[in-house]
DNA sequence: ATGGTAGGTTGCCTA
């Protein structure tokens, strides 16, 4: 099972560029971010023809996710819970196959000295808390999304550059941290332990892509469950180099088969 | 110390 994440920043500018992916890459489950668009402005039909569902949470001009996937979502949750007051679409999750997958648009928190970044700190609480709950679920759960949080020094091409960001604060990391320590885990550093230069965003000024300036703030965090079935985790770097890219580019892992009950364990001695 | 680009909305915000 293949699951991926990608702040395609629009979905209206990024249309014939997701179709393209679905296509070439033919993900089980797509988690999107910024599609800024209201759900009822969403191109359900163009997602369609592609073999493709969507479930939707958006919002006109900013912030929107959803779940595009070939199987139909279950137990779909729109929101996250902890703050009836929060109005910004930023969070979907759904179970396909068994499988729950959420998508997260984190708070991007600049400028520091505004309020919004004690926003993006609540908001990561929240998460931490709802985080918390999902691992007493049964279901192997994958939390895809921009996350806005560069987690250590090698997931960016200069954090000296990055020291006073909002996605590099020690309060960011240390949120995020928090949340790896409930039991989750990074998949693609779990794959590829210290691979630095591995990046998901090149900001359009400066010729950061040309330069190979990124850094990686997109992330897809496994349950035990599901860490316990990765078999790859990688990110694809083709759509940021196309022409009309979108400032990010997807990453994804597949997910081998559940294993059987009672397989779960080796047998005393087996190993020897 | 500043500006550079992209997207959406509308005379400016977010990233």
């Amino acid at each position: 099972m293949k699951i991926a994440s990608w702040n395609v920043n629009s979905i209206k500018a990024r249309l014939p560029a997701v179709i393209d992916w679905l296509e070439t890459a033919a993900p089980d489950v797509l988690a999107l971010q910024e599609i800024k668009c209201a759900a009822d402005a969403f191109p359900f039909l163009e997602i369609e023809a592609a073999g493709y569902r969507a479930a939707v949470v958006g919002q006109k001009t900013y912030n929107g996710v959803a779940l595009i996937s070939k199987a139909a979502p279950e137990a779909l949750r729109e929101g996250l819970p902890g703050d009836g007051e929060d109005g910004q679409a930023r969070y979907v999750e759904a179970v396909f196959d068994g499988v729950r997958v959420a998508s997260i648009y984190l708070p991007n928190g600049n400028p520091v000295g505004s309020d919004k970044f004690p926003y993006k700190l609540a908001w990561m609480a929240r998460l931490k808390r709802h985080a918390a709950r999902l691992l007493a679920d049964e279901a192997p759960t994958v939390l895809g999304g921009d996350f806005n949080v560069i987690p250590e020094p090698e997931d960016c091409y200069d954090p000296d550059d990055w020291a006073d960001d909002a996605l590099y604060r020690p309060e960011s990391r240390r949120a995020f941290r928090e949340i790896l320590h409930l039991g989750w885990a990074d998949a693609f550093r779990s794959l590829h332990a210290r691979r630095g230069g591995a990046f998901t965003f090149w900001d359009y000024q400066r010729g950061r892509w040309q330069r190979g300036e990124g850094i990686r703030i997109d992330h897809l965090l496994l349950s035990p469950a599901a860490l316990d079935r990765l078999e790859a985790c990688d990110i694809d770097t083709v759509p940021r180099s196309r022409p009309k890219a979108s400032d990010h580019t997807p990453v994804w892992c597949s997910l081998g088969p559940a294993a059987e009950a009672g397989s779960l364990f080796h047998a005393p001695g087996e190993d020897g």
